[in-house]
DNA sequence: GTCATAGGAGTAAACGTTTACGTTGTATTC
DNA sequence: GAATACAACGTAAACGTTTACTCCTATGAC
């Protein structure tokens, strides 16, 4: 009888069945050498008659490897992190290695569980995206000694690789954009106030555009969101109120580009003959606008992939990645009008 | 010296620092009886000294559980997907549960491919989202002895718990809505023709609607898409070609929906004045669309929670969960107009 | 015929836990 | 004071692999 009939089937099983030992299965499934053209022939006829399938816990407490990589999103259901993900699952897919995503909310306890999770779990490297590296947080990764990777991120104190555009110029372009198009009465729907990552550096771009055009920065011109479609919402409103005189608006996340066009149409105000829209993200949904937004891509899911890439070549060479400044280039679809 | 120096503490660095077994450590480590306060404390002192945190592969493999859980989805980057998903990704990790990502393209080999891993990394449980559970599937799912429970999908000839709306009544009750407000010129973009899930009883219920009201049915109101945007674009062009009477359309996805908006626009229709649309999903891009889109609502995000639920219910106390048809509704925005 | 060599295979330790079982010591009961 | 009970541990097996060693046998060189 075999001793073993509800589980599912083991290597033993097979060395069993096959009249060999544990290590010579093991040997023809990581297709080493040391057997003869029979005993794999045989071997490999009972995996598939019992329907073997190797354990791979098992596995990666000897190997101290499972193929395993966490990636941690503030929001996993933005329509910015998904292009991300996309980008990371299939590479990585495609590389023999599973995701596990992780949603920390932008809040620092809810991280620091996931890392120790992540931790304990023993994934043989993260990618951060899109949120600051505290050094809180830092200080587990370090401990962990996995790899990690920033994507649409970056830490100044820290040597951990990244991936992200640069945010001032990709902003300082798509308001030049705007003033080539002849607008000087330029707003700007910035993102977070205090982000460091991507919302300094585009209000930075933002006005050393206007100065080297020799417009002046006027501070009702500039509102905050929080890179939100409803904080947005919000901003536009203020604009609508404060800066009524603006012709063009440059929004630093295409939820916030789209928001805009909202409510800008709720108030009656046509796209792009009364107020041109530049936006920033090129996600999928800057397509879908009406009408179609005009925006600065910086190709999400190649990041993703560029990330996950860099990942993986630390794990299996312990070597450490270099950063890569992602290209940017502006989409022209219909929000910007150019002014005669 | 400590032999273990450079590597992550185990249990046995506990144990040897702490002057006790490793099966004290363990115990305190799982808050099981059978120690002193003393010893409690001092393990625990021990513990936060040197950092220790245990391997949840070693777990894993003495106690085949592995507290991860795989989710499948045609397309993780899809705005459906991904509410669906943070759902999910919530619940799993408010009840300790990791979840491992699987983006299956809806190609068959590839989903068998991520199935077999799954597999090998013992996960508890899986989640089959919006896709058909093949046959095909289904064995390999048995075969692993796991709980799977469907969501936003179902399988009819499997006793596999799911968790969905009632598509025929909800596509019924979107039809019925545009009737009341006036309609009966309605069209419908219709999602993939051969979809037994969610694409041939949303038009089942559309025809039930005309039909209940005394509207003739007609062949060139109904066209097919796939439920994206691309696609919901071509079927737009065709109605516009080939139903210019209709007055409504009822779009079997809001993707679809606001694709239809979006080439409303571009043909200079006026939504609602000239046409009225009504969609189905309500995602975040129905707010966002403009006008901001009708919709019915099959509340993605709780669906993911409540599809957890029953998993982790499945896995923990070994039982079966029923299915659960999920409550829809009508929310109204501004894309229907009562026709006088 | 002897020796070296290499191919083909088995043995057993190791990975980091959990846990059934055994042992010791002390307090309690009568 | 013997019997009992229980708290407080320790020992060792087990989970399913990988892999360093070891062993045997056949082959070929001399």
């Amino acid at each position: 009888m075999n001793p073993n009939a509800s589980n599912n089937p083991t290597i033993k099983d097979v060395a069993r069945k096959a009249n060999v030992s544990i290590a010579t299965v093991s040997r023809v499934l990581n297709n080493l050498s040391g057997y003869s053209d029979k005993t794999e022939q045989k071997v490999k006829q009972i995996i598939k008659e019992i329907g073997y399938q190797p354990n791979a816990i098992a596995r990666g407490l000897i190997n101290k490897r499972t193929q395993t990589i966490g990636v941690m999103f503030p929001n996993v259901s933005s329509y910015f992190s998904a292009d991300i993900l996309h980008g990371i699952e299939e590479y990585a897919n495609d590389h023999n290695y599973s995701v596990f995503v992780c949603n920390t909310d932008e809040d620092g306890k809810r991280t620091m569980k996931y890392l120790h999770v992540l931790r304990e779990k023993q994934v043989d490297g993260i990618i951060f995206s899109s949120e600051m590296l505290k050094e809180e947080y830092y200080e587990v990764l370090q401990a962990m000694k996995v790899p990690v990777v920033l994507v649409s991120s970056k830490a100044d104190y820290a040597s951990v690789p990244y991936i992200k555009v640069d945010d001032k110029q990709a902003a300082y372009d798509a308001v030049q954009y705007l003033i080539l198009h002849g607008h000087r009465e330029i707003a700007m729907v910035s993102g977070t106030e205090t982000d460091t990552m991507a919302g300094i550096p585009r209000v930075e771009g933002y006005v050393k555009a206007l100065q080297d055009y020799g417009i002046p920065f006027k501070e009702n011109y500039l509102v905050y969101g929080n890179f939100t479609f409803d904080e947005g919402c919000i901003a536009m409103e203020k604009l609508i109120q404060n800066a009524p005189e603006a012709t063009a608006i440059f929004a630093a996340s295409d939820e916030m580009a789209v928001a805009v066009l909202a409510v800008a149409a709720k108030h009656g105000l046509k796209i792009p003959d009364d107020i041109s829209v530049i936006g920033y993200d090129n996600l999928k949904l800057a397509e879908m606008a009406v009408p179609p937004l005009t925006t600065v891509d910086q190709r999400l899911y190649d990041m993703g992939k560029l990330a996950t890439g860099k990942l993986i070549d630390m794990i299996e060479n312990h070597c450490v990645a270099d950063s890569t400044i992602m290209p940017h280039r502006i989409v022209e679809r219909q929000t910007v009008r150019r002014l005669t």
